[in-house]
RNA sequence: GGCGCAUUCGUCUAGCGGCCCAGGACACCUCCCUCUCAAGGAGGAGACCACCGGUUCGAAUCCGGUAUGCGCUACCA
C-alpha cells in the first residue's frame, strides 16, 4: 500500500465542469481513495472577471452525482479552510512579499497598455512575446519615485536568466526547461489577487497536497511553480500531467462537439456509475481486457502510473454501450427508481401522476435489455400509461396479408384469448401459436398484428409479456378497437374499388 | 516563431527485447437464436506498431533524427 495521498481538484468557477475536466477529478478521487488519503476540493476563484453565476453549484453537483465525495472543501470545511482562494488573499500577499524580500520577485509598474504595445512590437519583429523586464532592475530611487506617485503595480517573479529547471513527472519522467525561455510572469495582479502561478503553489503547499494531478496544458508552467517552491524553501510535490480529451476532430473537447458538461449526461439518461467507469477507462487501463469495472475495484486497483500518455477521443458510442451494460445489471426495482423521473418528465400530461411504482416494476424488465439510456424509457413504454393509442390503422395490416385477412386473424385471436382461464404468458402463447398455424400465417404476422393493436407500434417489447402486464381488460379493449379500425379500412377500400 | 508533450486497428486500449506475421473492447459485416426491436452466442474484416536510420543474434518495445498532431507562450485558469 502506498502512503496516503492528499489529492486536490481545483476548478475555477467559470463554467460547468466538462467531461475532460471532471476526469481529472475522478483520477484525483481514485488515487486518494486508493491510498487511503484525502480528496480536497479547492475553488480557484481569483479571476473576478470570469466568475459565472451558478458555476460553483454545478461543480459541486457534478462531483456529487459521480460519487466523488470530498473530504475537505466547500460545504464540509476542513483543517485548511477556507477552500476558496478569494478568501485566502493574505497568504498570497505574504508569499509575494517574502519572495520580494528574498530577491525572487519585484514590483512592476508597467501598464497593460504598455505591455500591449510591447507585444505588438515583438510580434511585428517576429519575436516571441514576453515581458521586457523593464521594472526588474529599477534603482531604489526610481522605484521610490513611482511608488510615491501611487502608481499601481503587479508583482513579478524574478526568473533566473540562466540555468535550467527540471521536475519529475510520474507519467513522463524528467522534464527540463531552459530558464532563459521563461519570462517574468505575474504573481500578484494589480487588484491584489494572485495569479494561478502563485496561488496554486501557496495553496498546494499549505494544504499539504502530495500529488499535483492536472491536465497536460500545465506542463509548460510547471517550472515556474517548481522555482517558486524552491524560492520559498518548500518541498515540491509529485506532478502528474494527464493528457486531454479530444472531440471527434481531434481538437480539445468543447461545446462544438455536442454535450460536454457533466450534468447534461445525467439529463440525457446516463448512469453515473457508467459515466464514471467510461471516463476512467478512457485514458487508463487495468490490463489488456477489463472494461467493465466497479467503483470498488477501481479504488482497489487504480494505479496512477497506468494512466495513458496520449490524448483520447471521446467516443459516445462506447459510452452508450457501457451505459446499456450497467442498465442491464440493475434489478427491476432499481431500474424503476432510476427511470421514474424520466417518465414523469416525458409522459404526456394526460397520464396521471405519480406513476405507480408497482406497475413500473412489472414493466421495466420488458425493456431493460432494450434501452441504452434512461430517456428511452418514455418512447418504449408510454403505451403502458397512455389510454388512447394513436397509430396508423394501416400498420395493423401484416406484411404479406390483406386487410381482410389481418382483420380475420385478429378477430380470431381475440376470440381465442378472451376466454382464457388464466391470463398468463404460457396460456397466451399456448392459444396463439397454434392459431397462426391454423390460419396458415406466420407467427410473426399474427403476433405483429396483435402487437400493433395492443401497443400501437410495430416495435415493442415481447408480446406475451406485454399482454400480461397490460392486463386482460385493457388488452381486449385495445384489440376491439383495432378490429374496428381494420373494418373501417376494409370498408374504405371497398368503397373506393366497388361498384 | 520559441518551448514542451505525444505518435499501436475508424475509436479507446494491451504490450515495457524473443510468448506479437501484435491481444481485448466499442463501432461495422456475416451467421445462429427469435413474435418486432433488442440482448445473447459464433465467426469476419480492420494496425506494413507515423517515417528514416542506429544498437542488438533478435525491436512495437532501447537510442537519434524527421514528420505530424496537440498544448503553452495573458495582470485566464
Amino acid at each position: 500500500m502506498e502512503k496516503p495521498a492528499r489529492m486536490r481538484y481545483a476548478p475555477s468557477p467559470t463554467g460547468k465542469p466538462h467531461i475532460g475536466n471532471i476526469r481529472t477529478a475522478i483520477y484525483d478521487w481514485l488515487h486518494a481513495r486508493h491510498t487511503g488519503g484525502q480528496f480536497v476540493l479547492r475553488i480557484e476563484d481569483t479571476d473576478r472577471a470570469r466568475l459565472v453565476e451558478g458555476a460553483l453549484e454545478n461543480i459541486l453537483e457534478s462531483l456529487r452525482w459521480l460519487g466523488c465525495d470530498w473530504d475537505e472543501g466547500p460545504e464540509v470545511g476542513g483543517p485548511h479552510a477556507p477552500y476558496f482562494q478569494s478568501l485566502r488573499l493574505h497568504l498570497y500577499r505574504e508569499a509575494a512579499a517574502e519572495l520580494i524580500d528574498k530577491g525572487w520577485a519585484y514590483k512592476c509598474y508597467c501598464t497593460s497598455e504598455r505591455l500591449e504595445e510591447l507585444r505588438k512590437a515583438q510580434a511585428a519583429r517576429k519575436e516571441p512575446p514576453r515581458y521586457d523586464r523593464l521594472c526588474r532592475d529599477l534603482t531604489p530611487a526610481e522605484r521610490a519615485k513611482v511608488e510615491n506617485a501611487g502608481t499601481p503595480h503587479v508583482v513579478r517573479f524574478k526568473m533566473p536568466l540562466t540555468g535550467q529547471t527540471s521536475f519529475e513527472d510520474l507519467l513522463r519522467g524528467e522534464i527540463t526547461f531552459e530558464n532563459a525561455v521563461l519570462d517574468d510572469h505575474v504573481l500578484l495582479k494589480s487588484d491584489g489577487f494572485p495569479t494561478y502561478q502563485l496561488a496554486v503553489v501557496v495553496d498546494d503547499h499549505f494544504m499539504g497536497i502530495t500529488h499535483v494531478l492536472r491536465g497536460e496544458e500545465w506542463i509548460s508552467s510547471t517550472p515556474r511553480h517548481v522555482l517558486t517552491y524552491q524560492a520559498m524553501g518548500w518541498a515540491v510535490p509529485e506532478h502528474v500531467h494527464i493528457s486531454l480529451i479530444l472531440g471527434k476532430d481531434r481538437s480539445k473537447l468543447s461545446k462544438r462537439h455536442g454535450a460536454v458538461d457533466v450534468l447534461t449526461y445525467r439529463d440525457q439518461g446516463y448512469l453515473p456509475e457508467a459515466l464514471f467507469n467510461y471516463l476512467t477507462i478512457l485514458g487508463w487501463s487495468l490490463d489488456d481486457k477489463t472494461e467493465i469495472i466497479s467503483r470498488e475495484d477501481l479504488v482497489t486497483y487504480f494505479d496512477i502510473r497506468r494512466i495513458s500518455h496520449t490524448s483520447s477521443i471521446f467516443n459516445v458510442e462506447k459510452l452508450d454501450w457501457m451505459n446499456g451494460v450497467y442498465i442491464r445489471n440493475l434489478t427491476a426495482a432499481e431500474l424503476a427508481a432510476r427511470v421514474l423521473p424520466f417518465l414523469d418528465r416525458g409522459l404526456p400530461p394526460s397520464v396521471s401522476r405519480p406513476v405507480s411504482r408497482d406497475y413500473l416494476v412489472r414493466i421495466v424488465p420488458l425493456v431493460q435489455e432494450r434501452i441504452k439510456k434512461l430517456t428511452e424509457i418514455v418512447d418504449l413504454t408510454d403505451f403502458f400509461f397512455v389510454e388512447d393509442l394513436e397509430y396508423d390503422p394501416l400498420s395493423l395490416v401484416a406484411k404479406g396479408l390483406t386487410a381482410a385477412a389481418s382483420h380475420a386473424a385478429l378477430s380470431e385471436a381475440r376470440g381465442r384469448i378472451s376466454g382464457l382461464a388464466e391470463w398468463s404468458h404460457d396460456s397466451l402463447e399456448g392459444a396463439l401459436r397454434p392459431l397462426a398455424e391454423e390460419l396458415q400465417v406466420k407467427t410473426g404476422q399474427l403476433f405483429g398484428i396483435l402487437r400493433v393493436a395492443v401497443t400501437g407500434r410495430t416495435v415493442a417489447p415481447p408480446l406475451f409479456e406485454t399482454l400480461v402486464v397490460l392486463g386482460r381488460q385493457r388488452a381486449l379493449a385495445r384489440t376491439d378497437k383495432a378490429i374496428s379500425l381494420l373494418q373501417q379500412a376494409i370498408d374504405l377500400e371497398r368503397g373506393k374499388t366497388g361498384p
